[in-house]
DNA sequence: ATTAAGGTCTAAATCCTTTTAGCTTTTAAT
DNA sequence: ATTAAAAGCTAAAAGGATTTAGACCTTAAT
């Protein structure tokens, strides 16, 4: 490590108190003459001094450490994540990452760890309901923005993708073609994403005067064997082809994929295929795939400038709903 | 926060040395008491004291941290990232993550940060050379493992895929079917990934007692667009079709299928394309496109192990080439 | 009875920075 | 000449854990 302030001050013969004045900017109002603090200066400049950032921490009970915790780091998370690091280490912001894989126990577990690590706020896609939120802030004294999933309420902050507009548009494309026997491959129901592609979807429907059919949502989770068992209860259960199926995240298409290479191959030729999350190389299957886009940076950029407008310029807690982007093919 | 070992101590009626012994598990060396133990551990555990890590990692200088710094959270790092966190998180370390985009200037303000930040060592995916590395090893006391690329040398640490070997059995495939006429699609030049995967290929249709021809071989750099160019390059400057692409990246395979799409409709009826890196996706492209899949679970495993065992088991540098698996479909 | 050994615990230093309260010297005012 | 104000700086505490050196008391040995 570098010098330490002590070391600073022999060097520039006063004490280490009047070295940390300078270099804090309080010069002028602890009247240090302007020889000293040139000369303080000067000398913190010839050997690069750094202050430690955990002697700092210690004393200023901040340790500008944000925790991050998502549940993989795959494409739509990296890349949030990817764009969060960017914008906090603009400001003087370090991310620390975790991974629950979708476990409320590891989130748990990694909530209380890095809030014992005294980050200074965390950023998460939760899979908490309202009641387990609720507990956990009145432990935690740090701010928490809610990321990907929301929680309802007044007071939490939030930053999502609109994921009922977004739905409904990209449904009510297929709908509007006359397509409306559309079955739902969903993810972990209880969660915010899920509720509100469902509700999308259901008020594309209702404006073709359809009223979904109950036995056309499946709901498992959000994982690529999910994905290929809903496809296969859909295929299978169901002796008419289906016009069209609607998943509701990007692994579950990988399963629909999936399953229709190894079972049902000619699945294109009768049904259409639309789903929530872009992937480039959708661009290159046959037939095309309509997708919905999320906009991850901008949910990064405003997840984080609302951390730090809580952190730093005491603005209280916001909510954001980012339009995400119809790509049709 | 929790309480402070002072606290803890008051309600013991001990002094805080004799809690941060007993909590330490150094009673019997400092023969405290059974009894006088046992009563710290019943308080300490009642109201499940956690030591404040800010204090420690000052007073220990071990911050029980790890710096991450890796080009880009995509497919590939995002999954480095993934397992190499959960794999520190087992063993009481945090990942801190940045990214530097392929920018050496970037890459250099980062290390340099997170090592004033007092990570205890670093994982880095570089763009370095090797004296560049060694003025950075100078200056910095921690250990760094190298990821994904490599620099050579006796006392570097590292942990890449077998790249070259990875290639040359990729390109033997086509090789071995007769086609020999492959152009060489690359990234960053100068990186061992690069090279690696250069050598592989050249010596492959060595093998096939064909000299790789200098003007088949391209390199710009890992990003999409310049896999676009360099296919369009290969296509619109040679009046005879290639037989194949070999793209480095896949990355620079998506370059490819978006150039392909734009201008060159017809490009996979007459030209095979390989690709290093795998994707689900690939599974359902026609045609099918081989490709070498890199472990990316083993490479994060074995750098955060050789990370620790350099941490905390005095072990010195290790070096380790991970096989990827080739994926014919 | 004195010394040595053993048992049980603690004061204080240390890591490095920030910040409060206040000391000393000079200058200005009456 | 005295007092007040201003200028310029610093000692020490605080933040919380770890660790060294040693205090103090009891028991055993000579």
């Amino acid at each position: 490590m570098s010098l330490s302030l002590e070391e600073l001050a022999l060097k520039a013969d006063v004490s280490k108190t009047t070295v940390s004045l300078v270099l804090n900017g309080k010069s002028s109002i602890y009247r240090i003459s302007k020889e000293t603090e040139n000369r303080i200066l000067k000398i913190a400049k010839e050997h690069n001094y750094k202050p430690n950032s955990i002697a700092r921490a210690l004393r200023l009970n901040k340790s500008l450490t944000i925790g991050l915790i998502i549940p993989y780091l795959n494409r739509h998370f990296g890349r949030v994540a990817e764009v969060i690091e960017q914008n906090a280490r603009e400001l003087g912001y370090q991310i620390i990452i975790a991974v629950t894989q979708d476990c409320l126990n590891t989130e748990h577990d990694l909530i209380e760890n890095l809030y014992e690590r005294n980050v200074d706020g965390l950023i998460l896609a939760t899979m908490m309901n309202r009641d387990q939120f609720n507990d956990l802030s009145s432990k935690i004294k740090i701010p928490i923005v809610l990321v990907d999933r929301r929680i309802d309420g007044d007071d939490i902050a939030w930053v999502v993708s609109d994921d009922e507009q977004g739905t409904y548009e990209l449904v009510s494309v297929l709908c509007q073609e006359g397509v409306t026997d559309i079955y739902f491959v969903g993810g972990i129901e209880k969660l915010s994403t899920s509720i509100d592609r469902l509700n999308g979807f259901k008020k594309a429907l209702l404006d073709q005067g359809v009223e979904c059919n109950q036995s056309k949502i499946q709901q498992i989770g959000y994982a690529v064997a999910d994905g290929y068992e809903m496809t296969k209860n859909i295929i299978e259960r169901f002796s008419k082809t289906p016009e069209a199926i609607f998943t509701s995240a990007i692994t579950l298409l990988e399963g629909l994929l999936q399953y229709a290479k190894e079972h049902k191959p000619d699945l294109f030729s009768h049904t259409r295929v639309i789903t929530y999350d872009d992937h480039p190389m959708l661009d290159y299957l046959q037939p095309p795939i309509f997708s919905v886009r999320q906009n991850a940076e901008e949910i990064a950029k405003k997840s984080f400038e609302i951390m730090h407008g809580i952190l730093e310029k005491n603005r209280s807690f916001a909510q954001e709903l980012i339009k995400p982007e119809l790509i049709l093919r």
